[in-house]
DNA sequence: ACCTACATATAGAGAGCCTACATGTAGACT
DNA sequence: AGTCTACATGTAGGCTCTCTATATGTAGGT
């Protein structure tokens, strides 16, 4: 997967991704690469910043936990973040429309 | 249509439009906007230095004409760039799969 | 004279994804 | 004890592409 191709769409994934409910980031990765069939490895130096990014503007909140001597942060759906992804959904159909009309060849059949 | 969008996906697009036959930038960038009925804007700034990317790596050849006392370099597809093509339609469906598998709501049917 | 459409091009900015690296715990195997 | 893998988070710096803004010029209409 051409890395330059998830440009602006990452957002979309990872909203999705916390949507049914709090995860961590590395259950959000491994969750990505799960629900992609394995195409999408998602590296952390991608994942952890987007994360913040996206708590930073109110997408999402998060708190911290301890499991199993472990430390966790994990990531929730704010309402905010749930009004953006319903927007990501709409704007991802338009967009797959709009480039597949382009590549797919010969006339479009109406 | 949200810029970033676009990233790593233009070149797709730009093969595709003078897949049909030879084009200049400037048509190019009309042909574009029609075939996606609209919803692809993509200014001048983006197009040529793209086209321009292109011909460097061998996916596209130019060649100057003046038409109407106008100058135009039109574009065609080398062999490379069809070939090149192929493998971006063929990216362009797994891409799609993989990122509509992680934001479709609910368990997907089997 | 002015404006719009046609036509190409470059400079600089901005954003975000990636590669590498840094850090640390828990558990299994040798 | 020592080593390795899986788990878990994070930052710094680089890279590349797209966008905005600007420059340049012709043709044709009003």
């Amino acid at each position: 997967m051409n890395p330059d191709a998830l440009r602006g769409h990452m957002d979309a994934l990872l909203l999705s991704v916390v949507e049914a409910g709090p995860l961590h980031g590395y259950a959000i990765i491994e969750a990505l690469q799960e629900r992609s069939g394995g195409a999408l490895s998602v590296p952390t130096g991608t994942v952890y910043p987007a994360l913040r990014r996206l708590e930073r503007v109110g997408h999402l909140s998060s708190e911290w936990a301890t499991v199993g001597g472990r430390k966790r942060r994990t990531y929730r759906l704010t309402d905010s973040g749930r009004r953006q992804l319903e927007g990501e959904r709409s704007a991802w159909r338009a967009f797959t429309s709009a480039i597949g009309s382009v590549l797919s060849p010969g006339p479009e059949a109406p």
